[in-house]
DNA sequence: ATGGCTTAGGTGCTAAGA
């Protein structure tokens, strides 16, 4: 079973990418953020076509998440329970057994903006439902576009970096608060990786795909079970040197299950 | 190299991204 996540900065723009991306990998679950479309202009035909099922979220101009999957996902969520937020951020489904959860953790900005107090207080509500869905679920894959490098080696330039939004300190908590829970940065199984597959994103602006100027702040995290048949875990790189490109490349994770 | 892109909304610019 392959799990892949994948920030496309809008899906409006991205649609052809994606399909074609799809239809070399055919993974089972795609989870999508920054769709930028109200769900009465999601592509659903689009992907039906393209075999695919689908379910979404999504608002104007921001934001907006979606799960497009082999076999129909179930017991659908498209919120953080307990968490006020006119933000389209979060779309879970269970696929063959697997819970996948798809987010589009909030940016924050800057240390002193009101969105990093957002960010943290979205972590915190984030924390609680996984640790109440890792309850009842073994198999469970958390990915999205999480803005976080979780550590200096994730950034192209860790001094640099080094307490800065996406690296500070209580951000990097937050992420490692998730693992302690129970996940694994299935990532880190293969870290073995430089120049550029060492990231995920890079900057539109300043030279950041020419000059390898990337974060890695996608990631695919797994329970022990899916942890322990994971054979792979890649960023598809090529994407961001296409025509057109997001900032963002997929990142898809390969787990040996049925 | 704290933004020199890219997007949406709307039609000249602002907001947001990471």
């Amino acid at each position: 079973m392959q799990i892949a996540t994948w920030n496309v900065n809008s899906l409006n723009v991205r649609l052809d990418h994606v399909l074609a991306w799809l239809e070399k990998n055919p993974v089972d679950a795609l989870a999508l953020q920054e769709t930028k479309l109200t769900d009465d202009k999601f592509p659903v035909a689009a992907i039906r076509e393209a075999g695919y099922e689908c379910v979404f979220t999504g608002q104007k101009t921001y934001n907006g998440v979606a799960l497009i999957t082999k076999s129909a996902a179930e017991d659908v969520v498209t919120a953080l329970p307990d968490f006020e937020d006119d933000h389209k951020r979060v779309i879970g489904g269970t696929i063959d057994g697997v819970r996948v959860i798809g987010v589009y953790c909030p940016n924050g900005q800057d240390l002193d903006s009101p969105k990093f107090q957002y960010k943290l207080a979205w972590f915190d509500a984030l924390q609680a439902w996984i640790e109440k869905e890792l309850q009842t679920h073994d198999k469970l894959v958390l990915t999205g576009d999480f803005n976080i490098a979780p550590r200096g080696e994730d950034t192209y330039d860790p001094d640099k970096w080094e307490g800065r939004i996406l690296c500070s300190p209580p951000e990097r908590a937050a992420f490692t608060k998730l693992l302690d829970a129970g996940l694994a940065d299935c990532w880190r199984l293969f870290d073995e990786r430089e120049g550029r597959h060492r990231f995920t994103w890079w900057d539109y602006r300043n030279g950041g795909w020419a000059r390898n100027a990337g974060l890695r702040i996608d990631h695919v995290l797994a329970t022990p079970s899916l942890v322990d048949v994971c054979s792979d875990l890649k960023a598809f790189v090529g994407e961001r040197g296409r025509k057109r490109p997001s900032d963002h490349v997929p990142v898809v994770g390969t787990f040996n299950i049925g």
